[in-house]
RNA sequence: GCGUUCGUAGCUCAACGGAUAGAGCAACUGCCUUCUAAGCAGUAGGUUGCAGGUUCGAGUCCUGCCGAACGCGCCA
């Protein structure tokens, strides 16, 4: 039972049926029915004859009075009135704001779901961190909204696949096992500490490769110290793969994300000759062909660009504007640029392999992906956009499967401002240490307190203040205080009845679905209602715009419609929730609170956030 | 220079193309003999960066400026 959609469902199949008006079922798709703006006393409002307007060649107030008179015949529908421009608002009858609270009360955690005829399959990948280092804040986010979104994702109906695409080959690893190498041979060192400051350029210079190297000496002792890289490279890159996989794998354990073993590696898809395959096809339809590459670009910064330059002088001696590499012709496609598939020197991009492994989740049964990027991705993600789309045209894949979400950068904040993050003195503040300063839960919530496209400051002080500017403590509150006054409830009912009594509960979920809601007339208790009743919509409208924040922000006003209602006994000892004189309103009062309690549980639980029942 | 994103109250931010643009913080005024005041109610605060356009209707869509962040490699 969703009244929302049951309600928008009823209309326009009333709309279709009126032949009069001559209106088919696409005209109204973009009907809506949303909590109608406070200043008019009503619950919802629609904006149905202002949409069908034009279609239907009427003015949108004389359609109106058409609209009105279908609302009218719904049960669930007390009143509704016509008003300016052309929106109807509506008033839901005692039949509705019961079935609602049934509705939460029968079903529980399963209220919101969404049962789709036919599943839908959907790979999201997110994360993605280069197994170069520990996890930090900037990923932290897409981890977060990720994994939030493929929990809404299950909820409304599709079956999710997360994953994590490993990149586990090419120069940044070959960066990290030299930079291993290198702290390993220091832990031989005697003047170590001396020697420690003199990191050699461009090695990864943070603390943690030290206690990585620490694991490898004790594993294999001295085995890997001589100068020979042909020895140890690959015996090395290996381990470490496998240490910092296995941080990162702890950490998102700590935040609560879980892949279920869906680590996808780059190397792996490699050896599978999958990418060499796609090469072969991309090349035989066309897209694919040999050429040379202008020069970078980058006007702006400069030194920058002097930089790639210098680095591939000494990469190679050969005139790089001369040398012809294998070029997708993204150009076609929307790229201002084609790009490389495969170097003169016969590298692999990983732009090449990361179109292998989206053209690799389609075949395996994807029938949408969704990729979280960060910031820096922008880029990457449309020629990834415009090389799924020359698949396509290879007829590797259908078109328009991929829809990238893009988190924007995440700047820590300590007592209003801004922390400084310097990676290379290794003091920049890891995921691990962000938990265990702050908690899981506080980590979680506040990162999905922003749209993902905007930047986001998270104030480490806020994060455990207790107070209603910390979203996190002020949606738990409200779930804990309908916990605490059903409790108190109970106790005092037992107290009555003397002890023993055989029947358990006489405020179980069934019993109290059965109370008398005509009792919860009070304009902050329909309020409360109607903000449940729209819970389903809000999941809705996560799933089709992919914005998890929507969740977060209902629950923030679903918080704040439980504390007015429940700060309404402070005035007045008859508006409590425990109303000792009257047990058919406590009862009907208790329902709303449980039911409240449910859908805040379920919405905590989709965050992946505790829903306590106590503050402590 | 090119691309992406953002620009809304003093601050931090909401608002599937909808109504008189909403919350929190900070400021001011009230509400505890309590089911948790870790909360609530109220006052004040706005030319939605600027200028055009599209339409019944624009903070939202389009164009051009201004400002900010990120990206622009044959790294990942």
């Amino acid at each position: 039972m969703n009244l929302v959609e049951t309600i928008r469902e009823n209309l326009i199949a009333g709309i279709i049926a009126d032949k009069s008006l001559n209106l088919a079922r696409e005209d109204c798709e973009r009907i809506s029915l949303d909590a109608a703006p406070s200043n008019f006393n009503n619950d919802l409002a629609t904006n149905a004859a202002l949409i069908l307007a034009q279609s239907a060649k009427q003015a949108p107030l004389k359609l109106g009075e058409r609209i009105q008179a279908i609302l009218q015949k719904n049960p669930y529908i007390d009143n509704c009135s016509l008003v300016k421009p052309g929106f109807i608002n509506i008033e839901i009858s005692l039949n509705a704001r019961l079935a609602v609270l049934v509705a939460i009360l029968q079903q529980k955690h399963k209220y919101g779901c969404q049962k789709l005829a036919q599943k839908k399959i959907v790979n999201i990948e997110f994360v993605s961190a280069n197994p170069t280092g520990p996890l930090h804040i900037g990923h932290t986010r897409g981890a977060v909204v990720g994994d939030v979104l493929a929990n809404i994702l299950e909820k409304r109906g599709y079956k999710v696949l997360r994953e994590y695409y490993v990149n586990d080959r090419g120069e940044q690893m070959s960066l990290l096992a030299k930079s291993l190498h290198w702290r390993y041979c220091q832990l031989f060192e005697k003047k170590a500490a001396e020697k420690n400051n003199a990191i050699p350029q461009g090695f990864y210079p943070g603390d943690y490769l030290i206690v990585c190297a620490q694991a490898l000496k004790a594993r294999d002792g001295e085995k890997w110290l001589q100068k020979n890289s042909e020895v140890w490279s690959k015996p090395i890159l290996e381990f470490a793969r496998a240490y910092m996989m296995q941080q990162i794998s702890n950490d998102l354990q700590k935040l609560g994300v879980d892949f279920r073993g869906n680590f996808v590696s780059e190397n792996a898809l490699l050896q599978s000759g999958k990418i060499e395959n796609l090469i072969k096809i991309l090349q035989q339809k066309g897209v694919a062909k040999l050429g040379r590459m202008p020069p970078p670009k980058a006007a702006r910064g400069k030194e920058k660009t002097q930089e790639i330059q210098k680095t591939k002088q000494n990469a190679t001696n050969a005139n790089e504007a001369e040398r012809e590499h294998l070029l997708l012709q993204t150009k076609r496609f929307g790229d201002n640029e084609n790009r490389v598939l495969r170097t003169a020197d016969d590298k692999i991009t990983y732009f090449t392999s990361d179109i292998a492994y989206h053209v690799d989740k389609i075949k395996r049964g994807a029938e949408l992906l969704i990729d979280i990027f960060g910031a820096d991705h922008s880029g990457h993600a449309q020629r990834l956009q415009a090389a799924l789309l020359a698949c396509h045209y290879s007829n590797e894949v259908p078109a328009h499967t991929l829809k990238v979400v893009s988190c924007q950068i995440v700047r820590l904040m300590e007592s209003g401002k801004p922390m400084k993050m310097s990676k290379r003195g290794g003091a920049f503040l890891d995921l691990n240490t962000l938990i265990d300063r702050v908690g899981k839960d506080a980590v979680r919530f506040l990162m999905l307190t922003r749209k993902s496209d905007a930047p986001l400051d998270f104030d480490l002080d806020a994060a455990v203040a207790k107070s209603h500017d910390n979203p996190v403590f002020y949606v738990q509150y409200a779930h804990a205080r309908c916990h605490s006054v059903l409790k108190m409830a109970q106790k005092t009912q037992q107290e009555q009845k003397g002890g023993d009594e055989i029947k358990s509960n006489a405020y179980s979920d069934d019993s109290l679905a059965q109370a008398d809601f005509s009792k919860l007339e009070q304009k902050t208790e329909r309020a409360l209602i109607r903000d449940l009743a729209l819970f389903p919509r809000t999941l809705g409208n996560a799933t089709k715009n992919l914005e998890p924040h929507r969740l977060v922000f209902a629950l923030i006003a679903l918080a704040a419609a439980l504390h007015a209602w429940w700060n309404e006994g402070n005035k007045d000892r008859s508006r409590r929730i425990i109303y000792s004189e009257d047990e058919a309103t406590t009862r009907a009062r208790l329902a709303l609170v449980r039911a409240a309690q449910i859908v805040l549980a379920i919405g905590l639980q989709i965050c992946g956030v505790d829903a306590p029942n106590e503050m402590n």
